[in-house]
DNA sequence: TAGATACGGAATCCTTA
DNA sequence: AAGGATTCCGTAT
């Protein structure tokens, strides 16, 4: 790596030199000695050609549940699609699979076709963690070399160590990519990681019944087992699918060529590309040995401990309540921006402070940082001014995966240098940044409410603030106009107070037709001035119908509808009510009916509650939360990052697939549908109990 | 083969009476 | 028994 970063070389090489004919031998065609390596193009890795397309095969295997014996291989990708079927004897072979009658020989086949079909990433879902590590493991009981390289080398896996604790896997000219890996990378987010629920929710395709997911997941095992002895022709084209799908995710959403752009960005290999400090290293340390400079070593976690309480995002106390034409602005690229404008850097910190300078820019929190001279910007500063450009002419030509890239990067620099394990991180600088982050914030507030309108939040890049405006198309006209007065006199005040050249830029980001800034839920109850609650909101935003025509859509941020932890019965509830509430259509006899079919068990299929285990069970020491229970009460092990799939019974919670109490419906109804409600029924000036015909029981006590 | 802090809300734990 | 403190998870930015 050092070799590379010292010589600027990112993703892509020219090679010059003399070379011996490699006669194919492992895959090798030329065989270069000490030839000269140049960078292909500009400093950041730019390149005008994208059509490198790399040979990309997707593979799934499938085991008995204890994954002891290996009943198939499916392949996918490559101008392929096959399936590499253990038939032991008075077993049949669907004529679209290949037989083999020993898991040894299945093996050694499987090896030569990789070989074969050479491509040039391996991926699949889970790959790494299950079927290489599966197949390595039987490898070596069976005794059969597992080559899959285009060097010589056997498959090699080693734990991870660290916090991320993910195998390595180690394959002479080839890469492994796995499928959830890559999602998670370019911050896909899903509320499950499983192949069929990503399926779904990607391409609208999988296997999977939409009533019953969670039993058929955990069944899979068993079911496999049954189709391979009694329907091999299922079989094999579930098999077949899974291989497939994997691979069609990556490919609806770009993830293998997100990841080679950022290879090529960062210089990182393809399958670290999401280590933010590798990729700020790569960038950085390149720079800086241009500079003559030496960089330091990390200092590790431990020695920062107390120096540390730096402060993030500011956000504005929200005033909670119904609101009317609300425009939302908020700040392109904030910290990457204030980077740039403030010249924050590593180099150019000046630990004295102002004094040694005379003219540094100081900072809210009291660091210095050294103003640029003529031809002398610090690095930082002077790589986003390569990188903001280039991410317009992405935008400009439509190519989202570049675009995509370099806004990742971006990103990943403030925090960087908020933690102790970049070598290059300072509280100081990270302070500085969230610091001018806050006073821009503060200003731009202070500025549209001098020009006369009213702030109703904000959240670190973010104002909302009222239009007051007759219509949809005067108030999208006034925030127009609001965000270029904006940044003229931001400049201006930038440049007056810091004598920078301000590089923000605040956008108009959207009308929101109704907005509902909900309270705490704790400060309604207590009769006193309710206090809006931070990070939550919905809206009704205007939305281009399927034939063109304009409609109307509810937006949720941070509430229950969009928390994979609140039940689908909440989820559901909560957006049909917004629903009726934005379009003035009575909820009563909805919550009425709702409520009566949640206590004659009709919406049973919706009371599963989801919660992931952050640390292994048996870490669980001071407390025992529902979802721990839960947990503890099933069968099989569990994990650190492990979802539970609960219930709550008459007999506590249980795992939704073996439970064995009858359901406790007005838990649900007190827990999951009466806080949904309430907030709504607040604004209506209608009561819970009232509502849903349970003020009489009262009564009884 | 380690990007960050701010925040809400539910449930349980713990202190105090 | 009451209620504040702590733990835990998932989210916003």
């Amino acid at each position: 790596m050092r070799y590379l970063i010292q010589r600027g070389l990112r993703g892509l090489v020219e090679i010059d030199g003399p070379w011996e004919n490699g006669r194919g031998r492992h895959g090798v065609n030329r065989l270069y000695l000490n030839p000269e390596l140049r960078p292909v193009n500009g400093e950041t890795g730019e390149s005008p050609e994208s059509s490198l397309e790399p040979r990309v095969l997707s593979l799934d295997i499938e085991t008995d549940p204890r994954a002891r014996r290996l009943l198939s291989i499916a392949l996918h990708g490559c101008g392929v699609s096959e399936v590499l079927l253990f038939c032991p004897e008075g077993y049949s072979c669907p004529e679209d699979a290949q037989g083999f009658s020993s898991e040894r020989e299945l093996l050694r086949a499987f090896a030569r076709r990789v070989r074969e079909l050479d491509p040039d990433i391996l991926t699949g879902w889970s790959v790494i963690d299950f079927d290489l590590s599966v197949l390595a493991s039987m490898a070596e009981r069976f005794g059969v070399s597992l080559e899959l390289g285009r060097g010589p080398g056997e498959l090699r896996l080693r734990p991870g160590r660290g916090p991320r604790a993910q195998t390595q896997v180690s394959l002479p000219g080839r890469l492994v990519l796995d499928g959830p890996h890559l999602l998670r990378g370019a911050f896909v987010r899903l509320e499950r990681y499983s192949l069929d629920f990503a399926a779904r929710e990607i391409l609208g395709e999988g296997k999977v019944q939409a009533d019953d997911p969670d039993r058929v997941e955990d069944d899979k095992g068993a079911e496999i087992l049954r189709l391979f002895t009694d329907d091999r022709r299922t079989f094999v084209d579930y098999n077949r699918t899974d291989a497939r799908l994997a691979l069609e995710i990556l490919e609806r959403l770009g993830l293998i060529r997100l990841a080679m752009q950022r290879s090529r960005l960062t210089g990182l290999p393809m399958d670290r590309v999401s280590g933010s400090i590798a990729a700020f290293d790569s960038l950085y340390l390149s720079r800086l040995s241009r500079r003559g400079v030496v960089a330091p070593t990390v200092r590790g976690w431990g020695e920062e401990m107390e120096e540390g309480l730096s402060t993030g995002g500011h956000v504005l106390e929200p005033l909670p309540g119904l609101w009317e034409r609300v425009l939302t602005f908020d700040f392109k690229s904030l910290y990457p921006s204030l980077i740039r404008t403030f010249q924050i850097d590593p180099l150019g910190y000046l630990p004295d402070g102002a004094g040694a300078g005379g003219d540094a820019i100081l900072a809210p929190n009291g660091a210095a940082f050294r103003r640029p001279r003529e031809g002398e910007k610090s690095i930082l500063p002077a790589l986003l001014d390569q990188l903001f450009p280039r991410r317009e002419a992405a935008q400009k030509a439509g190519d989202k995966v570049a675009d995509q890239a370099i806004k990742i990067l971006m990103n990943s620099f403030y925090g960087v240098l908020g933690t102790p394990a970049c070598r290059f991180s300072n509280p100081a600088l990270a302070n500085a940044i969230t610091g001018f982050g806050r006073e821009i914030l503060l200003w731009s507030k202070a500025w549209f409410e001098a020009a006369g309108h009213r702030v109703l939040y904000g959240d670190t890049d973010s104002l909302f603030v009222l239009s007051e405006a007759r219509s949809d198309a005067e108030a999208l006209d006034l925030g127009a106009r609001l965000a270029a007065e904006l940044n003229r006199e931001l400049s201006r005040h930038v440049d007056e107070t810091w004598g920078v050249a301000s590089r923000l830029e605040l956008q108009l980001e959207r009308l929101y037709l109704k907005l509902l800034l909900p309270a705490t839920r704790g400060s309604t109850a207590s009769g006193g001035a309710a206090v809006g609650a931070r990070k939550r909101y919905a809206g009704l935003v205007s939305r281009e119908g399927a034939g063109g025509e304009p409609t109307s859509e509810v937006v949720f941020v941070g509430m229950e509808a969009v928390r994979r932890d609140w039940t689908d019965l909440a989820r559901r509830v909560q957006r049909e009510l917004y629903d009726r509430l934005f379009s003035e259509r009575p909820v009563e006899d909805y919550l009425r009916r709702t409520t009566a079919r949640l206590r004659a068990g009709e919406l049973d299929r919706e009371l599963v509650y989801r919660k992931a285990l952050r640390k292994d069970l048996a870490a669980y020491t001071s407390t025992s939360p529902p979802h721990v229970a839960a947990a503890r009460k099933a069968s099989g092990t569990w994990g650190r990052g492990r979802l539970i799939a609960y219930v709550q019974t008459q007999a506590g919670p249980e795992p939704a697939a073996e439970r064995t109490s009858a359901i406790d419906h007005e838990h649900y109804l007190e827990k999951q549908v009466r806080p949904i409600a309430e907030p709504v029924l607040d604004l209506l000036g209608l009561e819970f109990k009232k509502v849903v015909g349970d003020d009489r029981q009262l009564d009884l006590f």
